[in-house]
DNA sequence: ATTTCTGCAAATGCTTTGCATTGCA
DNA sequence: TGCAATGCAAAGCATTTGCAGAAAT
């Protein structure tokens, strides 16, 4: 597991109370909320934070490799800590975000793919996302 | 290949000029077009055509399988023709989206993975989308 | 002390909506 | 003719920006 402030340091980026609160709460959560979702958790406890520095703050996060950003259907961006490869189930109901483990790894970390797309493509391959679109048990009945 | 016109009929939605056109764009680029994109395109044929149509249309033809709708990056969705599976790429500094032919298709025609996905989340799976993001070779010098 | 960050409000950009008019069936 | 689609303008969200004051190094 990554230490945010060793890596905030690291790239001289200051370490702040809202950005210590705003990566524990994606730590501490595996519903991959977006923005609102964090402010609506934070404001309790930091009734002062503002929308605007959540939005800064996921932006510094993910440039600094700590957490990933999820382009799934509605809702705005949707925010991962867990940055090991892995894909993603939605549902298109209730716009749910779920983690899809195991097989995907397979795909997600195979260096060969990368290597055919980029020969294909001609593309350098940074990252990949893997996005399952579908209905979830809940709103299944 | 599919005809709008026999596909729109089978499902008594209208078929408009609009609609045609919206379409024949989709069918003529590989360019993953957004609406801005495909309303710019229409224009000097269709002075009257306004943009709530066009987002209109692509919901349409996203509804009865004519198109499909990429989630990729910045610059609002993107619209896709081609409806048999396949993956994409995505320039981070043009937002250029191409085509990823080939092995990708393993992947996402790969009915036992869906079962996979099934078994382990419960959801039943409609769709997939697999991309890939990094440089364009144009943007890379 | 310097530089970066925060919070606020305004601005922007993409998309949707309401409604009168038009046009397909 | 009747119902659905279009075009326009306004509204709605998600996100970004500019800037003065606050906080981190």
């Amino acid at each position: 597991m990554q230490n945010i402030e060793e890596t905030l340091r690291e790239k001289k980026i200051k370490v702040t109370p809202q950005r210590m609160a705003v990566y524990a709460i994606l730590k501490g959560t595996k519903s991959h909320p977006n923005v609102e979702m964090i402010y609506q958790q934070l404001k309790p406890d930091y009734p002062a934070m503002s929308l605007a520095t959540v939005y800064k703050t996921v932006d510094v996060l993910k440039k600094v490799g700590l957490v990933q950003e999820l382009n799934v259907g509605d809702g705005g961006l949707r925010y991962d800590s867990t940055t090991i490869p892995h894909s993603h189930v939605y549902c298109e109901k209730c716009s749910k975000v779920e983690d899809a483990n195991g097989f995907s790894l397979d795909i997600l970390e195979d260096k060969q793919l990368l290597e055919k797309v980029n020969k294909q493509t001609g593309y350098e391959i940074t990252s990949t996302q893997l996005y399952f679109y579908g209905i979830c048990p809940q709103c299944n009945n």
